[in-house]
DNA sequence: CCGCATCCGCGATGATACTG
DNA sequence: CAGTATCATCGCGGATGCGG
């Protein structure tokens, strides 16, 4: 029933590859891998989906991810706003607001991102399932 | 110009969830997050990609990776089967070869992945540039 | 050829407490 | 409110060597 195919990027691996376009997947040394490596962290793939929405403030994105240290969120924050995906300003106001908004190449990654979260939370249940079969087949 | 939004998964956390259909990616205590981080260890989604043209045996994958050390693979590859994410055939033969094979929930998996493999691909300049930027502003 | 066993470093994550 | 500082942990990922 299920019929998707990985396209371009397999076409790509397969033909020799002498000059990647931009980066390439399969090379080690390429950056691209970083990319990854963002993604899969455990909080940014979160924030850029809520962010997709508009803009928000420290608190609020503390709020909605719950259970997420302070420490921890600045960290992703900060390295979001290195990569270029949101930008952070800063209200000097009483009390201070700190608003983080998508950049046009956040906004880009966050289609993407919502596919592979449908995905996930379409398929957790097969996961799930998989899993404790597996589990229970005693040579595992 | 880009124009991209996230739509289902922020809707529904917009709206009070009072029952997630089958998984709720921003309930901490939802194995949805699972899903999220396998996505993100450093190999699962380069296996899928690969495996998404055909089946491949254990030294071709460890080929394609480059710089993978062979408990880490097995290691990988062995999640992803618990995960029903592929399946793993030995044959008795001299010498052995054992295939891996996406199920079809692999597959289904491939096309998001491929998604986030073309972006990262196609923007790992924006990042890189990004990066070399926030970096020259001594206040970081 | 496949991959298991062992040892290990290190970065990611977290809990807690404190400050402008 | 929005962080910073400090300490502790935990498991991924890797190196190396051996076995079926």
């Amino acid at each position: 029933m299920v019929t998707i195919a990985a396209p371009r990027l397999i076409d790509r691996l397969r033909s020799q590859r002498t000059q990647a376009p931009e980066g390439d997947l399969f090379d080690p040394d390429c950056p691209t891998r970083l990319v990854l490596d963002r993604i899969g962290d455990k909080w940014t793939a979160l924030v850029v989906l809520l962010l997709s929405d508009g803009p928000m403030r420290f608190s609020e994105l503390r709020g909605q991810l719950g259970r997420i240290a302070p420490k921890v969120l600045t960290q992703t924050l900060r390295r979001m706003e290195r990569d270029g995906l949101l930008t952070r300003e800063v209200f000097a106001e009483v009390p201070p607001r700190v608003q983080y908004t998508l950049t046009d190449l956040g906004h880009s990654l966050s289609g993407p991102l919502a596919a592979i979260g449908d995905w996930a939370e379409a398929n957790v249940g097969r996961i799930t399932a998989a899993q404790t079969a597996y589990d229970a087949v005693p040579g595992n």
